[in-house]
DNA sequence: CGACCATTTGATATGGATCAAGCGATGTGG
DNA sequence: CCACATCGCTTGATCCATATCAAATGGTCG
């Protein structure tokens, strides 16, 4: 149960990202990502491993094959905030400066392709579509920052709601979640408390909007209601 | 911040580069900067005037000649939350998608320099210069809106100090801010209300760490705590 | 079975929101 | 030039959502 998905499901119908129509240009397929198939070497992440650190060189790029990586950073009193998670399909590690400016760790097992900044950047350079891919991709990042800095202003109620609606969103199964983290990343993602985020899922349970079965599974029962709350 | 030239240097000297010529680019001077002065319309817009709305199509890409402008978004209850202030030399409007994300008003009376992003996606196509560049500018939002985040999950002293030091840092004078905006602009782009954002420059006028001769202009007393605050 | 860890639930505290005045600067019409 | 309205800001009193502290529950694995 803890690994969510197998790799098999790496080839999902996910796009690297956008929530309204990106000018993806539907006739050139994901050059950047088969670029990223063919030059990247698949590599394994145990549970909790770090894939990189913050200020470290930001010498590659990833895509997520199987299981799902959070990015974060800690503040000096140890804070943490969770800056994004990636599931299988998605790209991450794309910052342009020479470092990271987020750490990242599996949160179960992954799978994850490793391929060199420097290679696809030249690659870029002799290629426009994927120069092209390479800023999109890096604007579709914005736009999910974005999105999460509306989320941190709402109320629990609509966060945890917003949350469950985006990870339904980006999950094949959508009326159905199995979420990879822990109550306490969702907490740092959402900027809550665990107990925050516990209690919220209980309220939402009790008004009928979600079921949950086992704590890391849930049920959208209703999505309007969810939706409402979404603000 | 993106690009941050002041508005008097727009008119400094040429181009090293021929216009026809090939990426000559030894020196990769603000060649995307520079391509948005020549192609550029200078437009003034009066304090409240709204320069873009959310969903409009993103037609143009913008630089602020003079003044400062705000991008926000207001939910369906009314909350509004500001993305980002455009100081003079910033670029803003880049977009990647069919539509802005957010809405743009000039926060004073504002000149900005108006080009059309399909002019420079085209030159980009032929300049890798120019595409590396929007590619950055892009990176360079995204490492804002990634420090916004930061911002907001932090508590109300914190985001007020961190706020003045970001607008120290971009200001000319860093050791004195003065401020464009309103506190309720503050207190949006803080996602705090204006009694607390106003309290807390109070509570930090009281502990000696900032002065605030008028309320639009702040002194930083002692950076140092400021800093400290920064977390 | 027993230890451990994640999660939930309960009781209480508190930072910031909300509601409500007051105040000072700026501008306007008489 | 002054009375007064307006607007942006500050200050005060109270409330409330979420944090914090604490304990119980439940699932997992040896």
């Amino acid at each position: 149960m803890l690994t969510q998905t197998t790799a098999s499901n790496r080839v999902s119908s996910r796009q690297p990202e956008g929530r309204n129509g990106r000018p993806v240009a539907p006739a050139p397929v994901a050059t950047l990502s088969n670029s990223i198939e063919l030059m990247g070497a698949p590599m394994p992440f145990a549970r909790n491993a770090e894939i990189y650190g913050e200020n470290e060189p930001a010498e590659y790029l990833y895509k997520v094959l199987s299981g799902t990586v959070r990015t974060y950073k800690v503040l000096n009193d140890g804070r943490r905030q969770i800056g994004a998670f990636y599931l299988p399909g998605d790209i991450f590690g794309l910052e342009i400066g020479e470092e990271h400016t987020f750490s990242a760790e599996a949160i179960v097992d992954c799978k994850v392709l490793v391929v060199k900044r420097s290679a696809l950047v030249s690659l870029a350079g002799r290629d426009n579509e994927v120069a092209r891919q390479l800023w999109t991709m890096t604007a579709g990042e914005l736009q999910r920052a974005q999105d999460h800095i509306m989320l941190l202003i709402k109320t629990a109620q609509e966060r945890v709601a917003g949350f469950l609606l985006e990870m339904a969103r980006r999950s094949a199964a959508s009326t159905e979640v199995d979420l990879p983290m822990s109550r306490q990343d969702i907490a740092d993602y959402l900027g809550l408390t665990i107990e925050t985020v516990s209690r919220t899922l209980t309220q939402l349970e009790n008004s009928a909007a979600i079921a949950v079965p086992t704590s890391r599974r849930i049920v959208l029962r209703n999505r309007a209601a969810l939706s409402r709350l979404n603000a």
